[in-house]
DNA sequence: CTATTTCTTGAGCGATGACTCAAGAAGTGA
DNA sequence: TCACTTCTTGAGTCATCGCTCAAGAAATAG
């Protein structure tokens, strides 16, 4: 009898996750058309054909790339700061200062992979560049609902805008990122998040 | 006599700020490597041996074109707004408004040309993402200078940090030219950069 | 052992990338 | 008019792109 875990035929040569943290590596650095699958290969240490037979095409790839990172601690930290404060601006606090922690990290490729892992794009390839846009606006509508639950909450003053706001960190996020591309340090990006929360709305003295 | 001004030989077909204006477009809307020779002929309606006579190779015409941003008004009009105001915090509201109704603006592509056309390239293109990167940074020193002298000038406290605050500016500067790129309209980035001027140093009451 | 299944391998496919060049066309100077 | 210069044209070069496939290798089932 076959137990339900037993793999017939030749088993895999190479471990799925690490040839995709490889795989992520390239992409989060070079983009999605500027990475290749030659690059690919090299780097997870597979020929094409099974890189293929594992992931489908390099579409495929890049979007199980995608997910695999939004799961990982650097993908997901503004998720779980979200969900874990107990407030609205605690929440948003440490999202900004961890953005200047973990986008300069030498330990990884420099800013966010959805912020600019296909920024340019041909037209052929527009639903990749529609696919990261799409994840960022969530990423904005999340904002804006947290934000309008502390308004309802009484935590944020009925005066305030919470679409405008969460328009505001989404931007300055994104900014921070773009700055570590080109060479922040997570020093300046801690000045950066502290002004960015100066924007939070105060009761007028 | 010839006059110094009299051209020898067939003239030239098209015109050559036109070209470059339809180049332009290209290399804003999808950045340097994904804006293929072939598509660059078809807008700039030149045949390639026209192309390469008149512009040189691929990198050269879009440093040429980052040039004649440079010098358009929507990829001067920060350097024209840090010279002309007054006041450092006339020059960056100033800056924050026209960025936000500059970059959706729908008569050309969204966002800023020099933020966004080399976020992703190969490894042998490297220097066109420096180039952009350099001249990023070079205005981050310039938004500096303006605060620096601000606060020599007795215009910005003692207290306050410039290079910090031109960090901040140069990175809510950048997430708002992505945001536009993610289809912010103008109005919505006109709240961004009201927030965003909250930022600046108060006398406490 | 043989049969079956699955993965690996390396050669190579068609398409497209940036770029070139010889030949012709359209001007000027004398 | 003819010689000279400069620009245009279209075919074509070489490299590389994403991707495929037949043949072989490594596992299990019986």
């Amino acid at each position: 009898m076959n137990g339900p875990g037993v793999k017939r035929g030749r088993p895999p040569a190479f471990d799925r996750t690490t040839a995709l943290a490889a795989a992520t590596r390239l992409f989060w650095e070079h983009g999605y058309e500027a990475t290749t699958i030659g690059e690919l290969t090299r780097a997870m240490d597979i020929k094409p054909g099974s890189l293929y037979a594992a992931f489908g095409d390099k579409k495929s790839l890049f979007k199980e790339v995608v997910h695999a990172y939004g799961r990982s601690p650097v993908g997901a930290f503004i998720g779980t700061a979200l969900e874990e404060e107990r407030t609205a601006r605690g929440a948003f606090r440490r999202i900004l200062r961890e953005a200047a922690a973990v986008y300069p990290d030498p330990s990884h490729p420099a800013g966010c992979l959805t912020i600019s892992a296909a920024t340019n794009v041909t037209v052929q390839d527009a639903d990749i560049s529609a696919f990261l846009s799409d994840l960022r606006n969530a990423n904005l509508a999340a904002f804006e609902t947290r934000l309008t639950t502390a308004q309802r909450q009484g935590e944020l003053s009925a005066a305030a805008n919470p679409r405008a706001l969460a328009a505001y960190f989404a931007a300055i996020i994104q900014g921070m990122s773009q700055r570590a591309r080109d060479g922040a340090t997570a020093a300046e990006l801690t000045e950066t998040a502290e002004l960015a929360l100066a924007a939070w709305p105060q009761a007028r003295g």
